[in-house]
DNA sequence: CCGCGAAGTAATCACCGATTACACTCAAAC
DNA sequence: GTTTGAGTGTAATCGGTGATTACTTCGCGG
């Protein structure tokens, strides 16, 4: 149970003060998480592997659930980066196929970082809608996903029986289900094997030949 | 946060022997995980509502993983009897219709018990794959809803540009998301207003639309 | 009727989040 | 240069937690 034999995993080995012990705290969370789990995580072992007593935490972060809203911000900016990545990368201007990239980002990212996925898709562990960061990047998927379904509508490429809005929660439900079944090993029990990744690019695949119009 | 003021509630009055302490504690597990949240259970608070002691539990529970694993067991339960009962009211024959009543019994159930529904999706609170029950009656449910899409592909009524393990798969990720959204409170950051359980029914139908073949 | 195993108790351990009073340090003001 | 005060970390402590142990009590089968 000895999280950290040597203390000065990041430390700037000042005497008293720590010198950046916010940044400290939430990179050191972050690892912890990644080998514990997050309802596993205690701040008392977050300072001990930073180097500092349990209670110098308290001084940045008022709680606990505030240091895993840090956590959250960060992990934010990385998914929507992803997802920004991703749809930059489709080369190909065909609406189905960039909604698809979308969702390929999300799913990658989602797989790759499955404890940060898990943060921010909890509102029990964190209070999201206190977190202007984690509200408007969330907004920012949505407004990606809208307009590519509104373009794609508009071409004809995208089924037209229902909102572009519907169509945008229909899918959102789909990709965020698809990640929440690989991240909680639901995969197993539905009979999905092989590599996960795959399986869920599979999946996606054919998800979005049931949201375009049938060619 | 005194949970309960007479420890009176579920107890035969017996002196020293409960009588059935394992019934009791689960049952006051589940009316207290209902009221606080599953991450605030506490085995002394179960034991001080059932009126026995703390350690009194740990006779018919290891850990406290297993009485959630009991807790478990009996949600599962409930979970395919309200996923058959959907299934039986359903009066045509159509298997897309027959799918739709299996997810509107999934959701319905879902939304109606968040908190059982939370407990039995997790892999972190219990050991899903350690109970024979667990493990059967989710698959009760697959192959109910695999029969209804073989048939519905051999009728022509289901999309057969996928296997229909893969259509399964799908659809289940679609009805899983869509259920946790709802109960992780998702709705409100995507737009979703009014009623949780008529906006889910909607998403379904766009769904049931989708994966029929388009007529 | 009695004794033995099952079932509950009481005391305890190590750990947790959180609060508080206190100590140290550093930089700006004079 | 010294001083002073805000900012930052410490130490001690509180109430609560899961889990373990030794002990006590009950009640059923012989």
């Amino acid at each position: 149970m000895d999280k950290s034999p040597a203390p000065t995993d990041r430390q700037t080995d000042r005497s008293y003060h720590h010198g950046s012990l916010v940044d400290a705290l939430v990179h050191a969370a972050v690892e912890l998480i990644e080998v514990y789990g997050v309802e596993k995580l205690s701040l008392r072992a977050v300072s001990k592997k930073v180097g500092v007593s349990p209670g110098a935490p308290f001084r940045h972060f008022k709680t606990k659930s505030e240091l895993l809203k840090a956590v959250a911000e960060q992990s934010m900016l990385r998914l929507t980066q992803a997802v920004n990545a991703s749809l930059a990368a489709q080369t190909s201007g065909d609406p189905v196929a960039l909604l698809g990239a979308i969702g390929r980002g999300y799913l990658n990212w989602a797989l790759s970082n499955p404890t940060h996925f898990q943060i921010i898709s909890s509102r029990t562990l964190i209070d999201f809608h206190s977190s202007k960061t984690l509200v408007e990047q969330n907004d920012a998927i949505y407004k990606l996903m809208l307009e590519q379904v509104t373009i794609g509508q508009a071409a004809g490429a995208i089924r037209g029986d229902a909102s572009a809005h519907d169509l945008v929660v229909n899918a959102r439900a789909f990709v965020y289900g698809l990640a929440r079944m690989a991240v909680d090993r639901h995969f197993r029990e539905w009979r999905v094997s092989g590599d996960p990744r795959q399986a869920a690019a599979e999946a996606l695949n054919l998800y979005l030949r049931m949201i375009a119009t049938s060619s």
